[in-house]
DNA sequence: GGGAGACAGTAAGCTTACATACCATCTCCG
DNA sequence: CGGAGATGGTATGTAAGCTTACTGTCTCCC
């Protein structure tokens, strides 16, 4: 049983390579977001007035968790919530004038740290990889992140 | 930008996948541990008498998060900590009997969800996934994880 | 021998990440 | 219309996972 070779052992690495490398370039950046933050923010910015359980199903988090990422994104001023005028249970997520500002200042950097995330391989075998964690997730799809997502 | 062809994201919801495997097959067969108390236990398995530095040198984890990993490992009754006879600051691990014969019940299924962690790829695919891992983890080794790993 | 710096571990604090339980609201169907 | 069940959100509790700061101990080198 030799941990690295291990499936589950390899992804963890590869996770907290990814979000170390986030936060290097970002905080080199001056930009104070973690990788969930910014994805929430990419989710709200591609779909203004999204509701949180929205944002939750599209980046597949559990609807808790991202209570808790809008909370801090509020708190710095980055977006806004407000009830819904069809649904008064759901609340909007709309990005600020601070909000959008910080996510295009942040998109060429997010863009640029990619390949960082998968250092020592060729474009082809980057390509590759994606292909293949795409098929890995396309083929767990539907299966519920938890009780509410 | 499509956070769903970026490697941060399809490497945080492949984790995400394999957490839930891992959990839900250890829920079914009554074993109550987590991916990374798992990983610890086979570490101090395979080198019994190492310390926490060691443990978290061996599955690449931060020494406070060890810590506490270790602190709940040793409540459940599964390992023992000892001071060192050559260093006082070094806390030795080792498995406990019950210890002992959990992870040898947990081995046959963790060994088992190893392919449900990469589903819809075929077995050389498979093989072809881990390759390419191994050789981004590989890549940047010498990395600390934190100040102390 | 003795001091400087390295190293093991803990503590406190922050952010994910999930389950469960609960409240408010909505929807659907009889 | 009215109740059952579904759904959006929050609260609570647990477990990672990291940083920074601190204590105690060790090692190395003068």
């Amino acid at each position: 049983m030799d941990s690295h070779t291990m499936a589950g052992h390899l992804i963890r690495r590869l996770n907290q390579h990814s979000t170390q490398v986030f936060a290097a370039r970002m905080q080199a950046a001056g930009i104070d977001l973690t990788p969930v933050q910014f994805a929430a923010m990419d989710a709200i910015a591609s779909t203004p007035g999204l509701d949180q359980a929205g944002v939750a199903a599209a980046i597949a988090y559990d609807k808790a968790t991202i209570g808790g990422v809008i909370d801090r994104l509020e708190q710095k001023g980055y977006i806004a919530r407000s009830v819904s005028k069809h649904d008064r249970r759901s609340r909007e997520v709309r990005l600020t004038a601070a909000g959008q500002a910080l996510f295009k200042q942040a998109l060429p950097f997010v863009a640029a740290l990619q390949d960082d995330i998968l250092p020592g391989l060729t474009a082809a075998e980057r390509t590759m990889f994606i292909g293949l964690a795409r098929k890995v997730i396309g083929s767990q799809a539907g299966v519920p992140v938890s009780a509410g997502n």
